[in-house]
DNA sequence: TGGGCATTT
DNA sequence: AAATGCC
């Protein structure tokens, strides 16, 4: 069997950790920017709908609810408690996403019961509730979850029986479009076919409906019969590309700070890459104006930069980007959003003897790594770009808005939370 | 009117 | 390189 794992309103349920004012209140954490709507408390859920932006938030309602912007260093830490939770107790689990896991339960007796005791001690531990839905395939595990949360006499712990009569039940009730990994798009198409319930999807021709669109639609047919054929993946992989893209808090069409925006996304970039001992062999910049203003004002560039050999030094990946960029940029145009990504990951152990390392002497390149090496540390320690690659203005008017930040409670000594 | 990934075509 | 999907 196969468990999902879903912390309940995440970010909401973290703020609320540490801030039991928030207990029972309508609330809902706004992504970067202060843009939209990304996570609702239960009780925000029949005012607002997921991703409203923040401004199209009618007055009224917003006097009766209290909107957070979200605090990611909090958010981050927290999923970590909780799943180091998880793996004291099942060594084969899969990290699914910043409040989902996916547990491999096969070897477990009583897995229901199990289930029951990990949601007990990770709300005693945390103070986060979370959901655990179980079926036979990833895909019905999913939807096991959403049962488990929408019903609260499960007590939070689904079982999706494929063998009981309910299942058949159960699926034809549930619309095509809440299956996972069935978007928007492909909703739209399958229901001008007729298929618009799971059960209907489950019985239909799966390499049929593999050819006419993807073999992850051919996937999940099988998944819903019971088929298990998406796997667990191993908690270590590395990334294969790593993207650092912001919007700016108030956009520029000034080069000077889409240098320094496109500088700080390399660094971080190149962070990333020494944290799961990759190298990269190009790099992209891409720049883009506001998709909501009109067509006449519109520019996407992008361009990919190789590099001379596989690198994570966080000099040479600023010194590519900003090649990059000049050769990009344009002027008169409103830029909304710059960004970098590190591409033809490799990895650090793995990499090929090539020509142009040599070039290098032995020593320079010791002597590169163990500066990188030092540089993370000291920011590890004393906070992101304690020390960096140029300036970095503070007060730059692209800086992320975030009105109604929380403390990072449990990272910062000088945020922890005070008792009385 | 978000950001960060993977995957497929 | 673009499209699609997920959280």
């Amino acid at each position: 069997m196969i468990g999902l794992l879903d912390c309940n309103n995440f970010y909401a349920s973290c703020e609320r950790v540490f801030n039991p004012k928030l207990e029972r209140k309508a609330i809902g954490i706004l992504s970067n920017n202060d843009g939209c709507v990304i996570a609702r408390s239960n009780e925000l859920k029949p005012f607002v709908p997921m991703g409203m932006p923040a401004f199209k938030i009618p007055q009224d309602i917003r006097k009766k609810i209290i909107l957070l912007s979200s605090n990611y260093e909090l958010y981050g830490d927290m999923s970590q408690r909780v799943f180091s939770i998880v793996q004291d107790y099942l060594y084969d689990t899969e990290l699914y996403s910043i409040d989902e896991a996916f547990l491999n339960l096969q070897n477990q007796e009583n897995y229901i019961e199990y289930c029951h005791f990990l949601r007990k001690i990770i709300r005693q531990r945390t103070g986060i509730p979370v959901s655990i839905g179980i079926s036979k395939t990833k895909t019905l595990a999913k939807i096991a979850n959403h049962i488990a949360k929408k019903n609260s006499q499960h007590e939070g712990i689904y079982f999706l029986n494929t063998n009981d009569p309910i299942f058949e039940e159960t699926l034809k009730q549930l619309p095509i479009e809440e299956i996972w990994g069935i978007g928007r798009k492909l909703s739209a198409k399958l229901i001008s076919m007729g298929i618009d319930t799971a059960w209907k999807l489950r019985n239909s021709d799966a390499s049929h409906l593999g050819k006419l669109f993807s073999v992850v639609l051919e996937r999940t047919v099988l998944e819903l019969r019971g088929t298990s054929c998406i796997e667990l993946d191993a908690l270590d992989i590395p990334k294969k590309n790593i993207m650092t893209s912001r919007s700016f808090g108030k956009a520029t069409k000034e080069l000077f700070e889409l240098q320094e925006a496109v500088r700080i996304h390399a660094s971080r970039g190149a962070e990333k890459l020494r944290y799961q001992h990759s190298l990269a062999q190009s790099v992209l910049v891409f720049l883009r104006t506001n998709r909501f203003h009109d067509r006449a004002s519109q520019y996407h560039p992008s361009i990919v930069v190789p590099l001379l050999y596989p690198t994570n030094d966080t000099r040479q990946i600023i010194e590519a980007v900003q090649k990059g960029l000049k050769s990009i940029f344009k002027e008169n145009y409103l830029y909304h959003k710059s960004g970098v990504m590190m591409l033809d990951l490799v990895d650090k152990e793995k990499r090929q003897f090539d020509f142009f390392s040599r070039a290098e002497n032995e020593e320079t390149k010791a002597r590169n790594v163990t500066l990188m090496q030092t540089l993370d540390q000291i920011n590890k320690k004393m906070g992101r770009n304690t020390v960096s690659f140029g300036g970095i203005n503070p007060k730059a008017s692209w800086n992320l808005k975030r009105e109604f930040v929380s403390q990072r409670y449990t990272t910062r000594w000088d945020e922890l939370p005070v008792v009385k």
